[in-house]
DNA sequence: CTTGCCGGGCT
DNA sequence: AGCCCGGCAAG
């Protein structure tokens, strides 16, 4: 059954759509054109001036869509009747005359305005023929390039449909219009990703990643759609649609990582995809040598890191550069940049003093390992200052300002303790009260003095 | 740990 | 100035 109908729809040119399908019987029925006429104008109303002209574009367009819909039923309908395969569209016109009309209101509506659909949709009812005469003219038009145009159409369609924010379809459609399959392939899978999914996002990084995944993404649109066009099968479409989202995502994030070279000089964030370049890079950059000469003495190696880049991230970040790191993502960049640039470019440029030296080095060693220790480097350093000055200090402090007035010896000449016992030790602490005051002060005894 | 006492704070 | 105490250093 399916295959019967599948071929048959082919012949049609697509019968996928509705209107191709009608079309293709027309020509089986020469009586359905009149009678279509009627479904006609009704489409040519929603359709617009055009129509008229064009009419066969409109129509076909509208087909194109109704398939989807008529498709899916086509096929469940077939099931239950045979006869129905011939024309399909029609004789679902027929049969689900109002279905159909439903669905092509439906889709109709973004299209065309209501004046049409009344017409259309009572004629369908009662003429289902007569719609799918109307379409016959498309068939006719067709032949063997009928179909492009069709698709093409459908594409234009589609795309209006859709909105526009893919404006480059409709001109490429319009263009594509004479163009041969590779433009209207091209815009049929534009618009249905674009139509179907609406997911502008995707598309755009998909452009602006070249790389395999998009090109098999468009042919495989391509040919799953069209797939699903012959099969007129909902569901079809339906995995079709699947195949096109879910899969590119996957590849793309399968394919995505990549390993690039980033050039660790200060303020330069150049980032090369191989390490020649990067060297190179480097060398004739940074290290003002020779870009061409060979000679390496392998300093490059150290002024540039090795990243690996998930391309979706890289393709972001790549036009914004600057924030550097989404390709190195997260802490790396931070640290590296800030304190590892500094340590590394520094020690071949700049001189430290001597204090700097020692302590700095250590520090951005530190600061390497660990980047948020940053801060705690720094107070290890101070405290380690403050311990040992400030034990001078204050003792220091202290003994300066006496020792100022009175006393370094005091710091320095702590009287040594005399052998004489004293009021305590001869009193002892129950007979507190016979001590010297001094002594009771805690001061030097005044009464047993040395 | 004990003792002696300096340095300091509080009143 | 007197009183008191924390704390250090010598023993």
């Amino acid at each position: 059954m399916t295959s019967k109908r599948l071929l048959e729809p082919q012949r049609a040119g697509d019968c996928t759509p509705e209107g191709g399908c009608t079309g293709q019987r027309e020509p089986v029925t020469g009586k359905a054109f009149k009678t279509n006429t009627q479904l006609h104008e009704g489409a040519i109303r929603n359709l617009s001036k055009e129509i008229s002209q064009n009419g066969h574009y409109h129509t076909s367009t509208r087909h194109y869509i109704h398939k989807k819909f008529a498709c899916g039923r086509e096929e469940e309908e077939p099931s239950s009747g045979g006869l129905l395969k011939h024309g399909c569209p029609a004789h679902r016109l027929v049969l689900n005359g109002f279905r159909v009309q439903d669905q092509t209101q439906v889709e109709a509506r973004s299209p065309v305005r209501g004046p049409g659909e009344p017409a259309c949709r009572l004629p369908s009812p009662e003429m289902p023929h007569p719609n799918t005469s109307s379409i016959i003219p498309v068939p006719h038009d067709r032949s063997p390039s009928g179909h492009a145009d069709k698709e093409v159409m459908a594409a234009t369609v589609l795309t209006t449909l859709s909105t526009s924010p893919l404006v480059l379809n409709p001109s490429s459609s319009a263009s594509g219009v004479d163009l041969a399959g590779k433009a209207w392939k091209e815009s049929l899978s534009a618009s249905y990703s674009s139509s179907t999914s609406g997911n502008w996002s995707w598309d755009a990084s998909d452009q602006s990643v070249p790389s395999t995944p998009s090109p098999p993404l468009s042919n495989d649109t391509g040919k799953s759609f069209l797939l699903s066009c012959q099969s007129d099968d909902n569901n079809e479409e339906s995995e079709s649609t699947h195949f096109l989202f879910e899969d590119p995502i996957p590849r793309k994030r399968k394919n995505s990582m990549k390993v690039m070279f980033k050039c660790l000089w200060k303020n330069c964030e150049k980032v090369l995809s191989t390490s020649s370049g990067i060297q190179r890079h480097i060398r004739t950059v940074h290290l003002g040598r020779n870009g061409d000469s060979d000679y390496s003495d392998g300093e490059e190696d150290f002024y540039y890191s090795e990243i690996e880049v998930n391309m979706d991230t890289l393709s972001e970040g790549l036009s914004n550069l600057t924030p550097t790191s989404p390709t190195t993502s997260g802490p790396p960049p931070v640290f590296p940049v800030l304190t590892c640039d500094v340590s590394r470019t520094e020690p071949a440029n700049v001189i430290h003093t001597p204090l700097s030296q020692s302590a700095p080095s250590a520090l951005c060693h530190i600061r390497t390992d660990h980047a948020y220790q940053g801060p705690m480097t720094q107070i290890r350093t101070v405290s380690i200052g403050e311990k040992r000055q400030p034990v001078n200090h204050t003792t220091v402090s202290k003994t300066h300002t006496n020792s100022t007035s009175t006393s370094k010896p005091t710091t320095g000449t702590r009287k040594p303790r005399g052998e004489a016992k004293k009021c305590r030790k001869v009193y002892g602490m129950e007979k507190k009260d016979l001590w010297c005051t001094a002594c009771r002060w805690k001061k030097a005894c005044q009464r047993f003095t040395d």
